[in-house]
DNA sequence: TTCTTTATTAAACGATGTTCAATACTGCCC
DNA sequence: GGGCAGTATTGAACATCGTTTAATAAAGAA
């Protein structure tokens, strides 16, 4: 059911994910709170349809900032920026996405993966401009390290944790971590 | 009340912050439901204490690695070790202290702030002994810079969420995270 | 002891996630 | 069209949750 998933993404960016309630989804699309157990299997699932969504806004957001951009060096900057920028316009929506609901060795569900995966891949691609003759694992961890500094400004950008931000631009500081991690690169080659 | 707070902390630890009800806390340490309601406005404030205690043995444990190392670089990636070994020990801690509990415009409490602070001081030490000079706001970035790294990378070493890192040892991507990030400023000097 | 103040309790309230037998609906065969 | 099989939806119920509050127990001072 895409209505449940899309009037439980609009509460969440609205009210925050503790105002989604199966009753709530449920009077938002005109259903009553059983309907939904024939479609899930649970309040949890939902949100793990609402994480793929999230996913994909994001990642499109991402592909957009990447095209629009010249060298690799460029891009990558702006796919950061635009990493960071959604999470900050969208704090909810990413905080769900921090969010551990899966159960002990359940592994995520592919439709869910995918998304994962083609975000990383566009800073794979990127980053495989600038080292072009890397080896796969090389090149794994690089990926895995850049994004990590990306993913953690953005998770430290989110307003009403214990981890504030009170002075500092997020922007400057994503800034700083991004060319530091190409600047060691553009020394190494 | 230290009792309910280090209860609370227990039960998430060993069953994850989903198992803490008012309830459980209260037979754990003797009491009724109702009473915890005289040292604590709700439940969400008590995850703040237990955030607060999180804080407080992230930083000892990461106090205690900058200690045990030579020279700043050294300190700087057995930092990060430390912080990350602390996420994947206690995943659940961990998680709640990337929940945003918060009311809107309300204030990080000052013992929990302090702890934060605290946290970030170890790093500025390290950093400022590669680079002595630097201004206030420079120095200021670049420890948020690096620090957004470390904790991205323990963020997403998180297992259960829809992140998960598979092939790659979190362990290595962390080193080549600060790595480059310590190589970059030595160029600059 | 008696009074005052504080700490604790028991019970209740409304709301939650989830289940399930009963009901409505739908499309198909005769 | 009429009846039927199968699916979709409902309403009501269950246990449990966070939180409140009037009543009770405990403790300390006079």
């Amino acid at each position: 059911m895409r209505l449940a998933v899309e009037a439980a993404a609009s509460i969440i960016d609205a009210e925050g994910v503790r105002a989604v309630t199966t009753r709530r989804i449920a009077a938002e699309i005109g259903y009553v709170p059983g309907t939904l157990y024939t479609h899930f299997r649970n309040l949890d699932e939902i949100f793990v349809y609402v994480n793929a969504l999230t996913l994909k806004d994001l990642r499109l957001r991402c592909g957009s900032a990447v095209a629009g951009a010249g060298d690799a060096n460029e891009a990558l900057l702006a796919l950061g920026a635009a990493y960071l920028a959604y999470a900050q316009e969208h704090p909810n929506r990413f905080e769900l996405l921090l969010r551990r609901h899966l159960n002990e060795n359940e592994a995520v569900p592919e439709f869910v993966q995918q998304n994962v995966d083609q975000l990383i891949a566009l800073v794979e691609a990127q980053l495989r401009r600038l080292e072009p003759d890397a080896d796969a694992a090389t090149m794994e961890n690089r990926v895995r390290a850049l994004w990590s500094g990306i993913h953690g400004t953005s998770a430290l950008a989110l307003p009403r944790q214990v981890f504030t931000n009170r002075w500092q631009s997020d922007q400057s500081i994503l800034e700083t971590l991004i060319e530091r991690f190409l600047t060691a690169g553009a020394r190494d080659v």
